[in-house]
DNA sequence: AATTTTTTGATTTACGTACATCAGATTTGG
DNA sequence: CCAAATCTGATGTACGTAAATCAAAAAATT
């Protein structure tokens, strides 16, 4: 049996309430009672039962998901995965409350934030634009003791608590390694398809592939970024002219969304060219054009792992928890046609 | 607030009593009454408290881990991993207790489970070696109401509940893809370096790597597997001797352990012959290989993922609760010299 | 109708913690 | 040294569920 509170009292002689005054961090205890209480908690090990707590404190969690009114299907997904942790909400004592802004806007999200500050929810998980303003209202909210965990996107510099999202640079080195590999002996150039530039995941992806190329693969030559603003139709454009241009474009690496324009493009210059592509996200689209040859790998981050882990950060932290990091690590999947889920 | 117990109470017009009755399933409830108090809890949607109801009954999850005494990283790995869920066990209720038995064995698993049926622990989790006794075995411990989990290696055709692991097969064709398209135009012989054959996991990956192999790459011959028996030593001596008895060797699929061995040859031959080669688990050893590029991609399963999923799945099934299924899967990680952890 | 059996209700204690109240003890200041 | 301020103890209630007891009511049996 582990240690409860009345193990304390005993340990420390002294009474059931001077232990929860200490524990709770209420007034009116000595500091030499306080230390002596400390010291009993630290030597038998107690550790607070937080099931038992959380029971005795009616507890709920509120927890707020901030994002971008994005229309790809990945920010759907994360849309959709929140959803589900809604409906979960009642076993998880959490109350999540799901703020969408316009995209690529960072006052927006400032605004968001700022109008959080009074309402002060355990937690607040953000899809952020990396923006030295929104840098200043997270530690403010931070600051205010709110647990504040990035989302998909990280914002540097900002004293968030913890980020739920892959390690972008490593993801545009792995797609460089992959593309360069794939293309193997042939020569020629490769095209690069962002959504923003100003969106920092974005950013890295291209730093990443950049580096690798020129380290590893200086043969293929990269063509300037297209910025298709994660839109389907501007990025079909794009593709399209791009290809047309340039005839010696043989591999394509899509960091961003909008992939159902290029997945169009790709379709429309089959039989002609034969492109070497790595995309991002696996949705529905991706995923069937993998399938079909068109994409020859996808690189991914699980939705659900990072809201799943985004949750239980703010939970941890908010409570000040210890988590196990290795579990709220979020991997780049790579998924080829063969090992799709 | 969501519905408790008195809720029912009030809404089935019966007693707390009763509704305590129904929901353990006492006896001493007339039918229609436990069908009046049935149809509340569905018309109000009531859900257990589960953190209450274990704290009521000072509920602890006894669970079993049976894994083989194997002398290679991967399953040094899971036993480390087990530890610290050990470690972890007085905040997640949990009571783990591992038992080791001889690797390849099947009467020894056989052994463990008529030992544990007595004991009745909540869950079992164990790595299962592919025999009709073991499978006899593991269905009458579910029948005996203990929840049953397979690890690393599954039983299909038993009862247990779940299996905590990658897809094998299609991990076989993803070292295939791989291997095939990192080979791209040259044209040679594959070899392919198993544990054992005994075992259910390395049979599918061999199956899935096997058939791709061929529908996509026919170009490579496969040479005869080769048996090292997850030792390092045997290992080194059998690869050593496939190299230099064929020249035209271009590839190695090693879809098992004892990888040390593989990498001492690599070493060896490195200067005179260029070999591609698609390894599984990442261990201490396999990493620093991926990094001086004698291994080209490592294929793995995250053991902490599978330890901790099988506990929680354990603990669900116990309680006769669902569990979330994406968050159980457990992915087949491609690990690059580029999105190391 | 009387008796037995089964079903139901009312009530209590417990789990480990939080939180509030009030009385008593101890310390502090003057 | 006494009053005031501060600290500590004792006690009770609550959270949502489990589990037990005993009395009362209803049903089934004779």
């Amino acid at each position: 049996m582990r240690p409860t509170v009345h193990d304390i009292a005993a340990a420390a002689g002294v009474s059931l309430a001077t232990v929860d005054r200490v524990l709770n961090q209420r007034p009116g205890v000595r500091q030499a009672t306080r230390r002596k209480v400390e010291e009993a908690i630290r030597e038998i090990g107690y550790v607070r039962d937080v099931a038992a707590a959380n029971l005795a404190k009616s507890r709920v969690y509120p927890l707020v998901f901030i994002l971008p009114t994005s229309d790809n299907s990945f920010m759907h997904g994360v849309l959709e995965e929140v959803k589900q942790a809604v409906a979960r909400s009642g076993g998880e004592r959490t109350a999540i409350r799901v703020i969408e802004v316009p995209a690529f806007d960072p006052s927006a999200i400032v605004a968001a934030l700022q109008g959080l500050a009074s309402e002060k929810p355990a937690g607040v998980a953000l899809v952020a634009t990396d923006a030295p303003e929104v840098r200043a209202a997270v530690d403010d909210l931070v600051a205010a003791g709110v647990s504040v965990v990035t989302l998909v996107s990280d914002l540097t510099g900002s004293r968030r608590h913890h980020y739920a999202g892959v390690d972008n640079i490593a993801a545009g080195r792995t797609a460089a390694h992959l593309l360069g590999r794939f293309l193997g002996a042939k020569e020629g150039e490769v095209a690069v398809l962002a959504g923003s530039m100003l969106v920092r995941d974005h950013r890295e992806r291209l730093e990443g592939f950049a580096a690798l190329m020129a380290e590893q693969f200086p043969q293929f030559s990269l063509l300037p970024v297209v910025e298709g603003r994660d839109d389907p139709e501007l990025v079909n454009v794009l593709i399209n002219a791009t290809l047309s241009k340039n005839p010696r474009v043989i591999g394509i690496y899509s960091l961003g969304a909008g992939n159902r324009g290029l997945i169009k493009s790709l379709k429309e210059s089959r039989p002609q060219r034969d492109l070497t592509v790595v995309a991002h996200e696996l949705t529905a689209h991706t995923r069937s054009a993998l399938k079909d040859g068109l994409i020859d790998a996808i690189l991914n981050q699980d939705a659900g792992h990072e809201v799943r882990s985004a949750i239980r950060v703010m939970k941890a932290k908010a409570d000040g928890l210890a988590i196990i990091p290795a579990q709220e690590r979020i991997r780049l999947d790579i998924f080829l046609k063969d090992n799709l889920p």
